[in-house]
DNA sequence: ACCTACAATCGGTAAAATTAATTTTTTGAT
DNA sequence: ATCAAAAAATTAATTTTACCGATTGTAGGT
């Protein structure tokens, strides 16, 4: 095969176009006139055209060697604007980055940490996909998400995971219910209540079983919620009690219902962690951990 | 400086975005996944960005790799279009030629050349510029022209001169004149006649005086034309004789005209040479032969 | 615990780019 | 015609780079 025209030579050329002269042309490229006039001539091979016409006197540029010049002006600009592009994302958060978040954290973190994000980075995008860890999990996995933003721990390959915070369960119980005459509430209080948690797949009511020490067969109640906002008017009519999110509540998920009660545990440790969960391989570590600051500086109830 | 990145890597680069495996895009670029893989790497030092996110499982390509494979496929098909330029032009004749041609030849010459010749080279654009010859030699010179077509001998630096074929003078004088009579025209039975030629700076008229053995200080008529279909209807008036050239003739510059007579020299010699002129340093030299070759079957007459 | 698949790395060698010096070519001037 | 000047081409030696084959390291699957 023929050999392929370089960038280089392609330099020399406009070079050599600008100047209509060798040795200034060599000098503009810092190099030896041997090493442009070899270059120039490597490039006329390689195209299999003369690109110049050479006296001693004078250098003019052939009627095809004036298209090659505008083409290769135009390459070289271009390479400019590729080496401009990978400049200009080094700036970190400049860039999409496409975020997973679990439908029990979204609707609680967004609204208070999107405006100060967009303020101190005005260049990122976040591209936000609400979904459960399991689907937000595989499309990580898959590089159609960059971070996941959910409950730890969740055990995905090859991630890197940075904790935000602690996010405690509260106990929401329809007032009057004999469980507001507890004083120092423990989970060990849970026995035998109804209690109404999300449907299976959210990992919410996984750690909130964990975080109470029950298992999931003593569990009374068979009805299952689809959303946190679904087991709010539940509770207040007298179906159950439930363990709702303290950012939840922070956020306001119970203003405007009445007949809603909330009481937290005096044991430690009744709470999911909230943290960040990224390909441990990712190049764009570092911003990750810079996202995650914001979100541990802008949690709810800070 | 930090180093450029270069067409080879950017290949690379396109590879792996199309195979997303190194080993396939190293086969795909007929090299090792060792040279592959360094020249991604060379890439992303060059560019001081993260192209690519590898493990060993998958590869997987960054936002801002995203933006740069897109630019890299742009630019490569640009360098794909300048060698497909300049195959194209390797076509003789298939591009343009910027030709000069002196206003003594170029109205009796291109109505028969131009039609044939744009049958065998429809790619052939002529650029075509009529000038005094001193004029165009000064283009050619200076790269404006690329070839002219004019009567020899001209003396220009630096040129190769193509012969192409010989324009006879021919005597044109009022129909009744004197000078019909004579059977065997020399050009000694010029001597005190009154000639018509062109004004100073045309060829035509140096190299008629030099045909005829004249000097300009014989002429008695001190009126100069300034072409030659000016001249025809002064010969026709009675004004005085005229030498104009055969192909001018044979082309119809006296069509129509009455009270005008020709006659040809008896003698061989009285002509001028026409010819092709361009800087010998030409890399299109063959194309202009076969230029000549054109006009040479073509000529006006034959 | 082993095997597999993959990209990164290493060491050696072949190829190429680059330079400084020289040669050739051309051309204007004497 | 000869000379001198200018400029690009060429040469030969050296440095640099590219490339390959083999090996290493890492994760995942069995």
């Amino acid at each position: 095969m023929a050999p392929q025209p370089t960038l280089k030579q392609l330099r020399y050329l406009c070079a050599v176009a600008q100047s209509l002269h060798f040795g200034k042309a060599a000098k503009a490229c810092f190099v030896t006139q041997s090493t442009l006039s070899a270059g120039i001539n490597e490039l006329e091979h390689a195209l299999g055209a003369a690109l110049l016409e050479r006296s001693n006197k004078q250098v003019l540029i052939t009627d095809i060697g004036q298209k090659i010049v505008a083409r290769s002006q135009h390459i070289l600009s271009d390479i400019e604007a590729l080496k401009e592009d990978a400049v200009k994302a080094q700036a970190p958060l400049s860039n999409s980055v496409r975020i997973g978040i679990i439908p029990t954290i979204a609707p609680f973190i967004l609204p208070r940490v999107l405006p100060s994000l967009h303020q101190d980075f005005p260049e990122l995008r976040l591209l936000i996909r609400e979904d459960l860890s399991e689907n937000l999990a595989n499309l990580l996995l898959q590089g159609e998400l960059d971070l996941l933003l959910m409950a730890l721990p969740y055990p995905v390959n090859n991630t890197t995971s940075y904790h935000l915070f602690y996010d405690p369960f509260v106990l929401a119980y329809p007032t009057g219910h004999p469980i507001a005459d507890v004083k120092q509430l423990r989970t060990r209080d849970l026995q035998g209540q109804d209690i109404l948690l999300l449907e299976h797949g959210h990992c919410l009511r996984d750690h909130a079983l964990e975080a109470c020490k029950l298992q999931s067969s003593q569990l009374s109640l068979a009805f299952e919620a689809t959303s946190l906002h679904t087991i709010v008017p539940m509770v207040a009519n007298g179906v159950g009690v439930s363990l709702l999110p303290e950012m939840a509540i922070n956020e306001g998920i119970l203003s405007g219902t009445k007949n809603i009660s909330t009481k937290e545990f005096s044991e430690k440790g009744v709470w999911r962690e909230i943290g960040l969960l990224w390909r441990a391989k990712s190049p764009r570590d570092s911003e990750y951990r810079l996202l995650g600051e914001y979100f541990k500086n802008n949690r709810p109830g800070s």
